[in-house]
DNA sequence: TGTACATCAGTGAACGCGCGTTCACTGATGTAC
DNA sequence: TGTACATCAGTGAACGCGCGTTCACTGATGTAC
């Protein structure tokens, strides 16, 4: 690697830690090619050494902020021990993501908020994106895998899938096979986009203020509504027990079997 | 009313029509009193005449975004028959939400997307903005006000609540009685919030794009959420039924009981 | 090891643009007597 | 009913600002022989 090499990934890397510093000031829309150059005590028109536009400065925060909590949620996963129950696993997860959230909140905003006008994601931002619902999704393999959900230990109902969503969700099961390591019967992929989707109402309304007077620090109610969560995904009532009676059950099982169906 | 004063509204009021057609091209960010002038035939200088600044212009639209949303969901919960079953009202209020932000997404993301930064929402925009939690929460009421829950009809497990959370929602319970018409129990206001974050966060991913390519059109994933929503707020299983069990006993009850605990 | 040439990073000036807001003004609408 | 004055809506010019992007350039770093 050349002095050159070098010294440009550096200020790449430069680069994107200014404009990162600049979206905590003044948000997505302010951020601003010239701004950045100030910082860095370069003429702007230096910048499009390194990126070629605005927007595609831009793309790269995204993707970077896409990739770190992704990446947070698998070391956050990855950190609970082998024969902990999936619901841990869960558990862990969910706490990563807000954990994260709350310490990166104007790149969560960038990805996760209102898209911005004018600007088009594009397709290089859709591997990073799905990391996250990806190690989210992934535990439920270890259910899937086991042969059968613990039936007997449930005592919540399960409502039959619509046929429109069972296709649909055979469907995206089977695309997403590779990423999560199997394929996972559509109820179960169901209950967890349902628990992504109120993993991230919850930490979006936080974040962005709607708890404001109300539920203000919201510790007390995002631990409880994660117990709730995990119930209604795994289907066990460890939030009454404290353990789940399946635990030990699973904990057998090889924690990652080969993928594919 | 003089001619002046009609002549004020109306105009305010097209100010305010075009703005929002701006907001659709360009967003919160990129909306501009300039344009707005252009688009109505007027030197921007005599907006001034109306608004004192953009950020007023900004707070006006919130408030009306709120209060579209706002009484969309009322109405939508008022439409159903006082006989039908406190659930019904819920899964009402709940489509009605994701129809309004279906058709005014940039609205919508006005209000639940990223805060604007720079941007202090004002005092006036917070009554506008409770006109939606309360009115989900308000048919909730109802099953308080039976004296108790229909605990033999459900099969959901309610773990309970820790203390921290009991007290931050016996405070909030009681701070909001006045809006939802009566105090209701800690564990039944942090089941409704639950359900608020869960939905908001669902019609969030679906209009911001998070589902793109996997459950694309959401409706049946929509309305299956929206209906396990509901068992786990009511605490009845009618998905599984297609009836809840209790509604001939809550049906008997006046519909709007008077407020305070 | 040394020279000749190609590649690349950063400069500085410029283009053309749109923005929010102020201000002194004109003329129309409303009000008091 | 008519006049004198006050209020208000809209004008047009101007201020000062920051932005993204282009372009011809200089000088340093790398490469081939």
């Amino acid at each position: 690697m050349t002095a050159r090499e070098r010294a440009r990934a550096e200020l790449t890397r430069e680069i994107k830690e200014s404009a990162r510093r600049q979206l905590a000031r003044v948000g997505a829309d302010g951020l601003s090619l010239r701004a950045v150059s100030r910082e860095l005590g370069m003429v702007s028109s230096a910048l499009y050494r390194y990126f070629p536009s605005r927007d595609d400065l831009l793309t790269a925060l995204i993707i970077d902020a896409y990739d770190a909590i992704g990446s947070t949620v698998e070391s956050a996963i990855a950190a609970v021990p082998d024969e902990a129950p999936v619901r841990e696993r869960l558990l862990a997860a969910c706490r990563a993501v807000r954990t994260w959230a709350r310490e990166h909140p104007h790149e969560y905003a960038l990805i996760y908020g209102s898209p911005v006008p004018g600007y088009r994601a594009p397709q290089e931002t859709i591997g990073p994106a799905a990391r996250v619902p990806f190690a989210l999704i992934r535990p439920l393999r270890d259910i899937a895998a086991h042969g059968q959900e613990p039936e007997a230990d449930t005592a919540i109902p399960r409502p039959p899938l619509s046929g429109a969503l069972g296709e649909q969700a055979a469907a995206v099961g089977a695309a997403i096979a590779d990423g999560v390591g199997g394929t996972l019967p559509p109820d179960l992929l169901v209950r967890g986009v349902i628990a992504w989707t109120q993993l991230f109402g919850m930490v979006s309304f936080e974040l962005f203020g709607q708890f404001a007077n109300t539920f203000d620090p919201a510790d007390a109610l995002f631990e409880h509504a994660i117990t709730r969560l995990a119930d209604f995904v795994i289907g066990e009532s460890a939030g009454v027990t404290g353990q789940s009676p399946a635990a030990g059950q699973l904990a057998d099982l090889p924690a990652d079997p080969p993928a594919g169906s």
